[in-house]
DNA sequence: CAGATTACATACTGACTGGTATGTTGTCAA
DNA sequence: TTGACAACATACCAGTCAGTATGTAATCTG
């Protein structure tokens, strides 16, 4: 039927078996961190094995690298500064944002945390080669989100002597914030008092 | 010479042993996490051995509660509430205290994060166990951080319609953020930036 | 089509892990 | 003083871990 160029139906396919081994480690090493996880419980979550493992990566710690620049990095991305480019206002995407993702989201897979906060506080002081790759996925995220409140003090929605570097990396902390303190204490109740504390500061900034 | 009722000088005694235990786990998984940490490793950072470790706690797991509710509780009461009795706005105490316990901290300590924090993002989701003293643990700082806002918004210091509850949520998170941002981002540059944003919005919480 | 190479699978290892079994010695009550 | 027990010390175990050695079949190249 097609099996021309695209769609090879290939049994071995380097790039797909990467990225199976890649979601799989994600979700285990979400919900049980990278120390609590071991290869065989990832590769178990797979159609694979360990030599497939060991043949796409050198070390347990390489994947974990993998891990935050190819999936957590670009998922931060994803969910966090392209849907800003749809507000006028990024401080009402921001609200937004957090509304549908964490205020909306099943309490089950809340109390999971953030997986780059996950592995920020676990692997950070661990591992050198962890620190910087998470430090980077943290200083880009502080950066684009100051990209998009420039544009907001550019558009005179934001007053004119917010600093919005420092306000863009109290965003962010905030996220983290959210995010860890929803996993220590359950009750989803403690989402609505933080966000509305976020709210009200907000309306503090706006013109 | 002083071997009266009080310095037994004995070479076995239980409370001592016990809080060199602790002591040493504390160092240790506060630097390298619960689940990276060996009881190996702990008892070699001690005089005593595993021997004496099973002695005082039938399991691993036991330790890290006796951690949750022995030493990092109180510690948490003792650097955050307790300062506060001292000053008539808590506000005020609050952004003292952070400057001094956060902003004028060794940098190489402050990597680590915070002790309470660190569990809850590791051993949350991963021990129920864990998970109800972690809880019972945030709680109790956010209810005695309440109760300092409710003083002074009787006061008059607080405008009256600022829920306290809600706030002393959100200076808790902000405590856990601040210290998770710092630990992923290593420049101390940052701190100056988080305190800026929570002056401001402290700010204009006050009459 | 043939040989080379890639993309895996299988089986294994030494080091480490939480926990146990058992021995030994301080401490204290009678 | 003397047993009894508490507070350890020592040696060990079965299971798990990251990583390796080696075999094999699919795919590519010429």
């Amino acid at each position: 039927m097609s099996r021309k160029k695209l769609a090879p139906a290939r049994t071995r396919d380097l790039e797909r078996s990467r990225k199976e081994i890649l979601e799989a480690a994600f979700l285990e090493i979400f919900t049980r961190g990278f120390q609590g996880v071991s290869i065989d419980d990832i590769v178990g979550k797979t159609s694979l094995t360990k030599g497939a493992f060991y043949h796409h990566f050198s070390t347990k710690l390489e994947l974990g690298y993998a891990l935050v620049e190819e999936v957590i990095q670009p998922m931060i991305l994803e969910r966090w500064i392209r849907p800003l480019e749809a507000y006028k206002n990024p401080l009402v995407g921001i609200l937004k944002q957090m509304e549908k993702l964490i205020g909306e989201c099943d309490p089950a897979h809340l109390k999971l945390g953030c997986p780059l906060n996950n592995l920020v506080q676990e692997m950070a002081p661990v591992d050198k080669g962890f620190k910087t790759r998470l430090q980077h996925a943290l200083l880009l995220w502080i950066s684009e989100t100051d990209g998009h409140l420039k544009r907001a003090k550019a558009d005179g929605l934001i007053h004119s002597d917010v600093n919005t570097r420092q306000l863009a990396t109290f965003i962010v902390m905030a996220h983290e914030g959210f995010y860890g303190l929803l996993k220590g204490v359950g009750e989803p109740a403690v989402f609505a008092a933080l966000l509305g504390s976020l709210k009200r500061y907000f309306a503090t900034l706006t013109v």
